[in-house]
DNA sequence: CGAATTGAGTTTTTT
DNA sequence: ACTCAATTCG
């Protein structure tokens, strides 16, 4: 609701509000994204704060991204050097200019959750461990790092944090790799500013200093230690204004820590609380049925959101026999919703709780021919040929980076095997060096063959030419490696786009910021732009909003999810997973369940899932479509028949008088064959074919 | 050393 | 279903 520029007088107050700390408890659509933004103009405008003084911490690289271009709007400045962004990109940009205090070279580079693997398995590997323990292990330590438990504390903290003397133990050695490695992990980007602010106090005074006012959005998704990161900067003056919502905490797996809200006013007693309850998002039954549903959790700060729209159209919840059923269903009912023309393929999501369950409604989308994008899903940056082509960017920097090492260093192949890798880490162990170091001194060395010698020689020549390049654009760098090494030959078309793709999101940027940007940001492109529905998980529509919402798969096991229905806490998350996705829709909400689906290649029978049994009656309208069995035969028939259709979706077409066209559906048989078409002139009109006189184009 | 085949294990959410 | 690792063979 951005029409108009007032604000409401919670909205008003909470911009306002800039003498001392804030909590903001912004209900879900009430409009805390303008709030941030006024105030940050405010504060701009009226307190005369620099916009540079004003540290701003959102939860994701879009957000931020958002925020910015909305500030610059509305200030008519450029946002560049701001500190807006999220807090690994906040505590990156403070340790490149100071982690020389704890002993680091500003250098270092950042190990995303698959570099983190690799070197786990290494460490297993020669612990003599069982291997595939290596993720457990990294998500342990990741939390313990969440948590601000250094190895050493870790060691001295007896019991509290399920102590284990094997995990310790790693934990060390995993610590003293990345060191030795110059990396940092995603987790230590967090650790070690905090590390740093607590204890070299005359650089936490130096930003105390710098940052006059602090704001932090989805102040509910933060963990242990950013909400300490923040304390430590905050403490001093306590211009401090945090948003959240605790109905929408939903990254417990990842160390978020929803308790943060309520200590927050324990930590600021004297901190005012405004609640954003005005919901400018939904109609009152959409409203009503995810509030009766978050309801009964207990635990939660009381919220009772309102709207001034009216009951809109009741919540479809539909039962459905399988997988395809739903599919089927949720794509016609999409074309059926977009063919009386008051909604764009854009304004349509599908969510779902699992990645997996974007398949059958992908396949039901296409058959009907409905343009669609998933958004999120497999990270761009994750992808194995991007990886290999950001392990030798990573080397032109950092040469001690030994996961980016072993990664390419026989990739393409060079002759170089398991034999030789061994007899590398042996040296570099002995001689406690880089694995890059020690392939110079095997070099040197006379044990090894002519043959080999040659190979090892013209790789290491090769990362020294990079190296050389270290300080030239990315895009020039990359197109450097792919040539030398011939990456491209024989690769998939598929990769091959991805590495194009790379290489133009490389352009007119440094070497070093495109890794930053590489290893902080999961995803290439956001939203998408084009008219096309969205498919997309409910994590990652958080934020987002959709005139019309569908909801998949909601059964036992899958929200909830089975993994997560043991402990209360858990169930507690799903829930609120479940109130994001139904808040999510501003006119119209579509939730379906099915009796049978295929999942990891096994047909399981499902149970309804406990939540919708929590969702008023009075605001629903259910539809069970398991209980007809003779439609299905039916509407086999009408699908041959549709075979031949003479405009089909999509082409473009000549009417006499409208001019030219689009078509969006085709249907109907014989002389009563209509089709819609959406004229540039008058827009959506239905024809009968027979009499339209239509001319193809 | 490298390629190919077989076999086994794993399937959440993301900075 | 699909990916990834180990094993085996050339």
């Amino acid at each position: 609701m951005a029409s108009h520029s007032e604000l409401n007088p919670q909205q008003q107050e909470a911009v306002l509000y800039t003498n001392g700390p804030l909590l903001l408890l912004a209900g879900a659509g009430s409009g805390k994204t303008r709030v941030i933004t006024h105030k940050f103009v405010h504060l701009v405008k009226n307190k005369k704060l620099k916009p540079e003084q004003i540290l701003t911490v959102t939860f994701t690289n879009k957000a931020a991204e958002e925020m910015k271009s909305r500030i610059s709007q509305l200030l008519k400045t450029d946002t560049h050097g701001l500190w807006i962004g999220t807090f690994h990109s906040q505590c990156n940009r403070i340790l490149r200019k100071e982690i020389k205090a704890l002993d680091y070279s500003p250098d270092f580079c950042i190990y995303d959750e698959d570099d983190q693997c690799n070197l786990m398995r290494q460490i297993l590997r020669e612990f003599r461990m069982y291997e595939a323990l290596y993720k457990g292990v990294v998500a342990r330590i990741s939390n313990l790092k969440a948590h601000l438990v250094s190895p050493e504390r870790f060691v001295a903290s007896g019991d509290s944090y399920g102590f284990d003397e094997k995990l310790a133990r790693i934990y060390a050695r995993y610590q003293a790799e990345l060191k030795k490695a110059n990396a940092l992990d995603l987790d230590d980007l967090i650790m070690l500013t905090v590390r740093l602010f607590e204890e070299k106090p005359r650089i936490l005074t130096k930003y105390q200093d710098m940052f006059s006012y602090i704001l932090v959005d989805e102040f509910q998704d933060t963990n242990v230690a950013q909400y300490r990161l923040i304390k430590l900067l905050a403490e001093r003056d306590r211009n401090i204004c945090v948003v959240g919502d605790d109905d929408q905490s939903i990254y417990k797996f990842r160390g978020a820590n929803v308790g943060n809200i309520y200590d927050f006013e324990r930590d600021f007693p004297d901190a005012r609380i405004i609640k954003l309850e005005q919901n400018y998002r939904s109609t009152q039954n959409i409203l009503d049925v995810s509030g009766a549903v978050i309801s009964r959790n207990e635990m939660r700060k009381q919220k009772r959101l309102w709207t001034e729209r009216g009951c809109g159209e009741k919540v479809y919840c539909t039962v459905l026999h399988n997988e395809e059923d739903e599919a089927k269903y949720i794509a016609r009912m999409i074309k059926d919703i977009y063919l009386k023309g008051n909604y764009k393929y854009r304004d349509f999501a599908v969510l779902y709780r699992l990645n997996i369950l974007s398949r059958p409604i992908e396949e039901a989308l296409r058959a009907e021919g409905i343009p669609y994008k998933v958004v999120g899903g497999l990270a761009f940056y994750q992808r194995k040929e991007i990886k290999d082509m950001l392990a030798y960017l990573r080397l032109a920097i950092n040469p001690r980076d030994n996961v980016s090492l072993r990664r390419i260093i026989n990739v393409p192949s060079r002759g170089i095997g398991t034999a030789t890798i061994t007899k590398i880490e042996n040296e570099a162990k002995k001689n406690s060096i880089s694995l890059f170091e020690s392939i110079k001194r095997i070099i040197s060395g006379d044990v090894i063959t002519a043959s080999l010698r040659t190979s090892l020689q013209e790789f290491v020549d090769f990362i020294e030419e990079l190296r050389k390049m270290k300080d030239a654009r990315a895009e020039e760098v990359l197109r450097f490696v792919l040539e030398k090494t011939s990456y491209m030959d024989g690769l998939e078309e598929e990769r091959m786009e991805n590495i194009e793709e790379l290489i133009s999101s490389a352009r007119d940027i440094s070497l070093r910021e495109f890794l930053d940007k590489t290893s902080l940001f999961t995803n290439l492109d956001d939203l998408p732009s084009s008219d096309v529905v969205s498919l997309m998980t409910i994590h990652t529509a958080k934020g987002l909003e959709f005139p019309v919402v569908f909801i998949t798969g909601l059964e036992e096991g899958i929200l909830p999810y089975f993994k997560a229905t043991e402990v209360p806490e858990d169930i507690c998350e799903e829930r609120r997973l479940f109130y994001v996705a139904m808040t999510r829709a501003k006119d119209m909400l579509f939730m379906s369940t099915v009796k049978l689906r295929r999942l990891y290649s096994k047909v399981q029978e499902q149970e309804i899932s406990r939540f919708l049994s929590d969702v008023p009656k009075k605001c629903t309208h259910w539809i069970d479509k398991t209980i007809t069995k003779s439609e299905k035969k039916v509407e086999l028939v009408k699908e041959v028949k549709k075979v031949d259709v003479p405009y089909p979706a999509g082409c473009r077409v000549r009417h006499p008088v409208w001019g030219i066209g689009v078509v969006r559906d085709c249907y109907g048989e014989g002389d009563d064959r209509k089709v819609s078409v959406n004229f540039q002139t008058v827009g959506l009109k239905r024809l009968a074919i027979k009499f339209a006189n239509l001319e193809r184009l």
